[in-house]
DNA sequence: TTGGAAAGTCAACAAGGCTGACATAAAATC
DNA sequence: GATTTTATGTCAGCCTTGTTGACTTTCCAA
């Protein structure tokens, strides 16, 4: 199955099973070291990943709701709430009841919460901005539009939603 | 924070704090998407991704021992062993007595668990090749080269250990 | 004023991580 | 030959983070 005849022109896409395979295991294992240096943090301050993932949104966007968040994160509205509770309660998120609609809840980091996102994230962001070095600019590029087609249409929105490029 | 101004020469790479958030971001939404078909087919089959990174690794080294899947999995004994276990009582994996040494198991996909690693793993690659495809092939080695940056030194010797390029 | 959306809570459960303790067989070493 | 180390398996229990279902409160809007 699938198997392609040798590339007739130049630039075309010529991909074997075993390649894409390949491809898939990288991810696994890149997926891996991206999230190596945070999992450490996290666990050193009683967190998981869950945690970490609502962190990033809030700072991305502040005073984003529950609502908006559980569509990006994917989760149950449960699942969310266990974790934006031990937020609060820790006073790293700090939850406002909505302005115009008082049902909503617009939520903040805290000055702690932004020390443990800035902790987090510039971890993340040196084992990225090493990755990115020594792969050099192209790469990069050919980085981001692979990621980019990857990507569920849904989330690639929330994804452009903010600046990308 | 952190705007750098518009690059000199070319070639350079000018990462500020918030494009390397940005790409952490791509990370993300990606593996998201990169892991959806793959979650819904097992989840058909009543397993998880434990199962599938099992599966994957047994296909890819046919005979691999106990050992060595613990080494590039990461995880406990008692986490894999209980995935195993599940594995070979449905008829999916297959443990030989080790040839030379008797205390090693080594490990196979029978017929029926290379069925599913093929229904798994054929649904990744067409989500891989449809985003390969729209990205281009030089997009392709671009992220091919930044991925394997990414990785634990570790994890990238097992990567490369079985003819990747 | 009433229906329904948004948010929160409680309970129960499952997958899949983890640790610790222990068992067995086989290999390796003393 | 006795001892230690290695490879594997297993039991018990705990944690995080996902799930469903049921129910309440708030409050906007038709």
């Amino acid at each position: 199955m699938a198997d392609a005849q040798d590339p007739p022109g130049q630039g075309l896409l010529f991909l074997t099973d075993e390649q894409l395979r390949k491809g898939a295991e990288a991810m696994f294992f890149a997926y891996r070291g991206f999230t190596a240096d945070p999992d450490r943090i996290l666990e050193k301050h009683g967190y998981g990943r869950a945690h970490h993932r609502a962190i990033h949104f809030i700072r991305r966007s502040p005073g984003t709701t529950v609502n908006n968040l559980l569509a990006i994160l994917g989760v149950t509205k449960q699942s969310l709430n266990r974790v934006l509770r031990t937020l609060i309660e820790d006073g790293l998120v700090e939850s406002r009841v909505g302005a115009r609609d008082k049902r909503e809840r617009n939520l903040f980091l805290t000055e702690a919460g932004m020390a443990l996102e800035h902790e987090i994230s510039s971890a993340q962001r040196a084992r990225l901005r090493a990755a990115f070095l020594e792969a050099g600019p192209d790469a990069v590029s050919g980085f981001r539009k692979v990621l980019e087609a990857m990507m569920d249409p849904e989330l690639r929105r929330h994804y452009k939603r903010t600046g990308g490029r």
